[in-house]
Order: C-alpha cells, then structure tokens, then sequence
DNA sequence: CTGTTAGCGCCTTCAG
DNA sequence: CTGAAGGCGCTAACAG
C-alpha cells in the first residue's frame, strides 16, 4: 500500500507538497503538479480515510437507522437505503447500514467511534427513544418521517394528509361517489403514527370539499382480518365503486380478495393505492400517488449535511438559531400515464 | 470527545492500561480494572475507529456492491442489502453500502482507502468488470451469485436448477400433467445469467424425471409483451393448469392477464412462483419456492471474512490453496405452509 | 513556491 | 502488574 511518503519520494518533493496537490489548497507550479500527479497514478497511490479522519476528525460517511421489525421485511425500507446511498454519494458521503435489532446500542457506538459524521433515522415513531439519545449526544441527525412537529430535530416526510385528499378528490372528480377508504392498521392509528394520523386527516377534508360518499375503515397488518374485513365493504350497499387504500402491506391479498367476490379491477372497482414504491414496473398497474423516494431521500441527506455544517462550523454562516430546526413535507403526485376510470354507467 | 488519556487520567493509571482493560489482551488487576471501566462509563467514552483502522490496518467494515439498473429497482437487492448487513454485524463487521451506477470507480475507491476490509459483489454477471478490478487489486471479495464456476473468487448462491425442478416436480407431483415454466427473461437468457441457465436446465431435468408435459417458455421484461405471452399460453391447447415462474419482476402483471382471461387462481390455474422474497406478507398467497436471503447473507459474509483472514493470516491454518476458493449452492425448499392445489376433476 | 515538523488517538513493544 | 515511547498516514501551521 502506497503512502504519501513514497509519492512524495518518487516525485523527489516533500510528502505535505502531495497532500497540496491533493486538496489544492496551496498554489502548486504546474511542473510539480504534473510530477506529482505522475507518482500518484503509477504508484496507483489512494489517501487512506482513517488517517484522513482521525487528522480531520470527519469521516464523510453518513449512518442510516433501518427500522426493524422482526419477522416482517418492509419493502420500502430497502428502497430508501438504496436512494439514500445516492444521495448521500452526490454530497461525497458514504452510507453504513445499521440494522441492529436491538434498539439504540448500534446508533450509540456509530456516534461515540466517530465511524460517522451524522445519522439518518427512518421512519421515525412518536416517542421514538433513538431521538432522544441522539439529541443526547448532540450528534448531527436527520429524521425520515416526521415524529411530532416539535420533535426538535430535523425531518423530511411526505405529506400524508394531502396525498390522501388527492387521492380521494381525483377518486370523486373520475365520477365515483361511493368511495371506501382503507386508512392504516389499526395498531398504526392507536400508536398515533404521523403517516397514519394525518392520513385520516386528509379523508376527513377531502369529504368536506367533494361532498362524496366517503367511509373510512382502518386497515389491519393480519392478512386474514384484512381479507374479511374488505369483503365486508365490498357487500355493503350502497356498493363502493372506489377503494383509496394507504395500506399497502397485503395489497396483493385485497386485490385476491377483490377478484375472489368477482369483481374485476377496474371495471367494476377502481383501487387507488396511495404510497406505493416507484420504478416498480410489477405495480404499474394501478392509478396511484407514488411514494417521492428519490426526492425525499435528497431532502434528508441535506438535512443531515447541514446539520454537520451546523455542528462543526458552529454559527458563522445564516444557520437558523439552535432549537430551530428546518423540515420538508413533500407534496404529492398522481403517477402519471394512468387514469382513474369513472364507475360504470358513468356517462 | 473522551481519549483514552482522558480516562487514564481519571482512572488515575496510563493509557496503556486503559488499552489494556480494553482489548483484554493482558492481565489487569481486578481494582485498577474496575477504576478504569467506571472512568470509561463516566466520560462515555468510545475508542476512536479511525486511530485503530490506522493502527490496525483492520476498519471492520464491509462493503457490499448493489447492482444497479437506472429506473428499475429490484426489490430483492433491498432485501439482501439489509440482511448482509444482519449477517456483517454478527460477525463483528459494519456495512457500507456502495450504489454507484459507473461500474467500478466506487468499489476501487472504498478497496483503496482501506475504508473496508472485503468487498461482498452482488447479482454478480457473467464477464463482470467488477470481479476483474478486485482480483486485480488483490482484494478480499465474496460473490453473491455466481459469475461462472471458476472465477475464481468464493460465491454463494441459490441452486436454481434443483429450485426449479422441485418446483416443477411436486406440481407434477400434486397431479398437474400440463405444466408451463414461464423461465427467466429473453435477455437474461441470451447473457447467459446463471439463475437463467441453471433454470432452464432445471425445467429439462424435471421434465424427464417426471414424464410430464412441461413447456418452456422465455418471460420478457416488458411488462406487455409480457402479458401478451401468458395469454397466448393460456389459450394454447391442451390448456395448461399449472403455470411455474422464475421470473418474478411482473408477476402482479401475470397475475392480473390471468384474471382478465377469468381465470381463478388456484381453482382454474395454479401459479407456483420461484425465487420470491422471504417474509413477504403481501406474497404470501402462491405455493412457492423463497429466496433464502437469509442463509445466503450469511454465508456471503463467512466467505468475504474468510477471505480477509487469508489476506491478512497467511496462509497459517488449515486455509485452502490460494487460487482455490470456496463457494456455496444453497438447497431450494418450497414453503411451508401452503400445498399446491391438484388441477380440477383431479381425483 | 516548497520543505520541516508536530500531533490527531490508539496499540504494542519495551523497560521498570 | 504498570508506565513510557514510537509510529500508523495525513494535514496544517510554521519556516524558509
């Protein structure tokens, strides 16, 4: 393994010249430059992070928290990691992953090594007690979904309660005013998950402006439950010509449930999932509100690096004050190419 | 920022004996011991990665290379990701996550800078760059995935030929006499893809085991020709009942032209998918053959730890000769839990 | 415009 | 059983 010192050597210059070279931050005769630059690719010469960060004291790598729930792997959880990867990569960071089952214990050790700049905390729960410990710490985080609005960290999430009030206007505005929602599990709603809440809220609005027939029903996380549960509002009359769903966990188990009752998709029942995975061409399927996860992903690796800006570069520059922290809620969007078909008989 | 002086002082010993308490690699009397633990405790102190990976030339970080294909993101990366980083952390690794869509530039960067100590390669293709530059660099690197059996880098993957013979035999098996194995993509087939070979010739060993008739036909990635495909195999004489597919990226696809053609699934069709994702509540609907992420993680990771022991050990223990290099073929089962229906008027 | 040097925090010989 | 010292590779402050 090549080290400055042999660049240095074989350049016949002082191994702080290659270091300048290297960062550009010193005025370097180009002939030197060139000689240098010469060494570094024949000796394929690579400076070495640790050394870098232990001189430096940054790491340039970001720790993102996957949640974890045992036994039930979230599609969108491996997603995010992926975009967050290539976000964080547009701002020179590298990404960890950290899956640890165990609560906060991986977090803590990732801060207190000085393995990462900052952390990135996915879907985040109400009294979530990773928050607390890292705002403990005073280490540089950026949450993905909000936990409460006053959480006294920085947060991206999409807006949840506009993306369901689109879906169901767009719903209505296609002709359909019989239209079932099927909001969040239950135990989603009872732990008063930000998606989940203001997913409700969102249903109650849109029902206020449309003046539609709009019946809300909670999801649940058991396929069997949601199974009966969704053969019930079909059976009930008047008959829903429309299904909003933001449950999107079993979604193959409604849409058999849905074909088992003899109704076809969407000539008989338009499903308008809302939240669903992008670029995933198995779903293209269906009208939909997609969940923005290269935008959200962006959003919050920049809050992330800003809040190492914050934390290292103290308060030279327009930072807000501290306490204050900035957040985004991302506005939602119908995927385009496909439209809701209006209910039949519908002129 | 705690050092370890910091608690030698406190402590009221040297910092090597902080060192020592540390890695346990001397004896420390059960006093100065319980001084300097509590020292620790108290200033929260955590060593610094960066001065050990210096010291070291060992960072404990894996890194893994997801493979990547613009506007098309494949679900079962995701899921890989974040159980190799399961995998990585139980044997004491981090896992960085390398997503760059320019090929190699990433990884030789990561090698280089001693930033991991092995590189796990995913979905690894057949000439694929990525084997070459890190047998070039010498450095430790697992493939998830065979390229082709001698590229002489240890892989672990799934045995898709057996996966696809028990699939095709226990639907025999169940009475379907007319069986259709939708096989891997076109252009999978034409690169010769390992999991696209290995089904292939799965579907031909199974055909002759079982005397069945089993016709083979290619998917396509486009999700509509794709569905122009299976109706024209539905339609096709004698009717097929059973449908095996290997290529999962449109099945919700499949499976809505099979309702527009009125069939029921499995009363009129049975479908039995191969290589789904484990855990999957949304999926778990079909009689199927899962990925087993999980043991394929792991072993991916004992192999990228072997390889760093070998890099860093010598060849001092019973290691196999260099040149030579383990893999592993992974034993397909079908899933509990769910039978395949016998075709109708089966007795 | 370039060279010399000290030190980031840790581990591991050596000396006591 | 414990302490002192050197160096891993790099950068930035201080010379020239």
């Amino acid at each position: 393994m090549a080290t400055i010192k042999d660049v240095a050597e074989r350049a016949g210059v002082a191994p702080s010249t290659v270091s300048y070279v290297l960062s550009g931050s010193r005025k370097i005769s180009e002939d030197t430059r060139r000689a240098v630059q010469a060494a570094i690719a024949e000796l394929g010469y690579h400076p070495r992070a640790s050394a870098r960060t232990l001189r430096s004291a940054r790491s340039d790598v970001l720790a993102l928290a996957v949640p974890r729930v045992p036994g039930a792997y979230r599609a969108v959880d491996g997603r995010f990691a992926i975009d967050i990867s290539d976000a964080a990569r547009s701002h020179g960071y590298d990404l960890l992953l950290m899956t640890d089952l165990d609560g906060v214990g991986g977090l803590r050790r990732v801060a207190g090594s000085g393995l990462a700049d900052a952390t990135v905390l996915m879907a985040v729960e109400e009294q979530d007690p990773r928050i607390g410990a890292m705002r403990e710490l005073g280490f540089p985080t950026a949450l993905l979904g909000r936990g409460d609005d006053d959480s006294a960290l920085p947060w991206v999430d999409l807006d949840w309660e506009a993306a369901v009030a689109l879906a169901l206007r767009e719903t209505a505005a296609a002709g359909h005013r019989h239209i079932v929602f099927l909001a969040s599990a239950e135990h989603e709603i009872a732990a008063r998950r930000g998606y989940a809440v203001h997913g409700l809220d969102g249903a109650g609005r849109a029902a206020k402006e449309t003046g539609a027939d709009i019946r809300v029903h909670p999801s649940n996380g058991d396929p069997d439950v949601l199974r009966r549960r969704v053969r019930e509002l079909l059976g009930s009359r008047p008959a829903p010509t429309a299904l909003v769903v933001q449950h999107l966990h079993c979604l193959p188990h409604l849409l058999a449930e849905v074909a088992a009752a003899g109704l076809r998709v969407p000539e008989d029942l338009v499903v308008v999932p809302v939240g669903t995975l992008p670029d995933d061409l198995g779903g293209r399927i269906l009208p939909r509100i997609e969940l923005p996860v290269a935008e959200m992903s962006l959003a919050v690796v920049e809050l992330a690096v800003k809040a190492i800006a914050s934390a290292t570069g103290g308060r030279t520059d327009n930072h807000p004050a501290p306490g204050v922290h900035p957040h985004r809620l991302i506005a939602p969007q119908m995927a385009p190419g496909i439209t809701i078909e209006p209910p039949k008989g519908h002129p």
